[in-house]
DNA sequence: CTTGTATTAAACCGATAGGTTATCAACCAT
DNA sequence: ATGGTTGATAACCTATCGGTTTAATACAAG
């Protein structure tokens, strides 16, 4: 799992698993065998899964006598956010205007040069 | 690289060397060399991100005579967002009142059964 | 204290990530 | 033709992923 916090973000989401299981958290707080039911693997294979997105802080746990409820936690995804907050320009159409009156400025800035 | 998009997007993102790529594209289309260039790796290392960034779409290529130009492609971001977006009450803080609500009436759902 | 349930840990395995170096291919300029 | 430049590919290496199966742990209930 990589050590800075957004690649660790972007690499627990690059699971379809994984995704499912946020998912289903979204839905509210849930154990691990509950997590594990709709997924065709071992227990042992979700609890890894669950320790990948654990370790990135997408989700904590409790306890709850031998349960571990798993509760989806909002701040990675809030970074995520901001990253992709940072492409806007790039990928919002509704910011068309002044993104493609940018991108022309910027592609005129280098054109001279060839 | 994963088969599914939005996997193959995640996973080309979990990387810094990758995300550093793409902020440097954001600012206009390069060459390889050119990206390649503020990274302490070889340029085959290099090429073989702009493999995996092109197999996700997040970039496409041109060519001009022995340059292979790259370009930021809007698509995946958007992609990535709209996944986001599912899961924006739990992130945004602008959302609080309606959240929240929303959150405590799935909470009492569940409650009664325990 | 034994048994059942929920969860984690350990050991293992095949596939692949991400880097290296060396080679190849395409193109431009002499 | 012969280089120089740009870029991709191949072969290789080590580390890690994502799964398995088989224990081990923690707790609750008889």
């Amino acid at each position: 799992m990589p050590a800075d916090p957004l690649s660790a973000t972007f690499f627990a989401l690059a699971d379809p698993t994984r995704r499912a299981i946020l998912a289903r958290l979204a839905q509210g707080d849930a154990s691990v065998k509950e997590l594990a039911q709709p997924h065709e693997m071992s227990l042992a294979a979700v609890s890894k899964h669950l320790k990948v997105l654990e370790s990135a802080k997408l989700i904590s746990r409790g306890r709850e006598a031998q349960w571990r409820p798993c509760h989806l936690e909002p701040e990675p995804l809030r970074d995520l956010n901001a990253w992709l907050e940072s492409f806007r320009q790039f990928w919002d159409r509704n910011l068309d205007g002044l993104a493609t009156y940018l991108q022309t400025l910027q592609q005129n800035a280098k054109k001279p040069g060839e």
